[in-house]
DNA sequence: TATAATTCCTCTAGCCACTAGAGCTTCAAG
DNA sequence: CTTGAAGCTCTAGTGGCTAGAGGAATTATA
């Protein structure tokens, strides 16, 4: 048995974040002290894993929702887990695109080396739309 | 002079976000018709102009606040218009990075073939830590 | 065993940058 | 002068937490 401390610590997940997770229902409600204190099993621990693992390869709430309840059904097929997680990489693949796209404009503009703000591109460039060179 | 609308229209900037901007101080209080509609000039429209171009490139409400105020005194050096858009650069880019570790990890674990979640590579990364390939 | 230090509890509110909706008023076209 | 679009204010919700108040339980030390 676990506080929810040494949980927090074992999976590295904050305490408060351990709570909110109850409170969404993604873990479930643990047993508790007889002081009102939660107490948590290895399932409780491995759930949490599974969550904080999930957290950290971007996943949302929902989808690691989803994920977790295949992971309760080992007999079925896991095109569903699949397709949560192609999903998953379009959008981070878009993320990134995107994100390249502001680079590339910001890397243009800092390279001004105008002595003041009348003549800087960094703030023409955003008063006037007309001098970007991509579309963003 | 300008409706809210037609200022939406112009800007690409949707009406309740306006009003939000307002409500934040980045946009000055327009004059108000007889009816207490807004009633935007030219000048209200170059700044929302300038915010909405800002926003575009990914920079915060916090930070646009300073770039106008830059913008508004054209014999400052422009050094701080710099740091800020530099800073804002670092940031794109470290979360470029972020997420193309995350697109490895992903295209890694959706390679998997198997039929059912019990052998699931995708399932079983997430439940076990220890298969992963990279830091992330 | 007494006390002190630490951990835990619930509850509310805040973060960012909007977005949605209710219920009402004003404006512009015909 | 009517009608329908556009405007108004106000409140609450989004996601994924995080912070803080004010108190109770647990654990470590004396």
């Amino acid at each position: 048995m676990f506080s929810i401390g040494q949980l927090s610590k074992r999976t590295g997940v904050k305490i408060p974040t351990i709570r909110y997770y109850e409170q969404m229902g993604l873990i479930d409600e643990p047993e508790r002290s007889e002081g009102n204190q939660r107490r948590y099993t290895k399932d409780g621990l491995s759930r949490l894993s599974f969550i904080r693992h999930s957290r950290d390869l971007g996943f949302s709430v929902e989808d690691i929702r989803g994920l977790l309840d295949l992971s309760q059904h080992p007999e079925k097929p896991c095109s569903d887990a699949h397709s949560i997680a192609a999903q998953h990489l379009q959008d981070v693949q878009s993320r990134i695109a995107k994100l390249r796209r502001l680079e590339r404009e910001l890397k243009r503009i800092t390279k001004c080396d105008a002595g003041n703000v009348a003549t800087c591109a960094v703030i023409e460039t955003l008063a006037d739309h007309g001098l970007c060179e991509t579309e963003h």
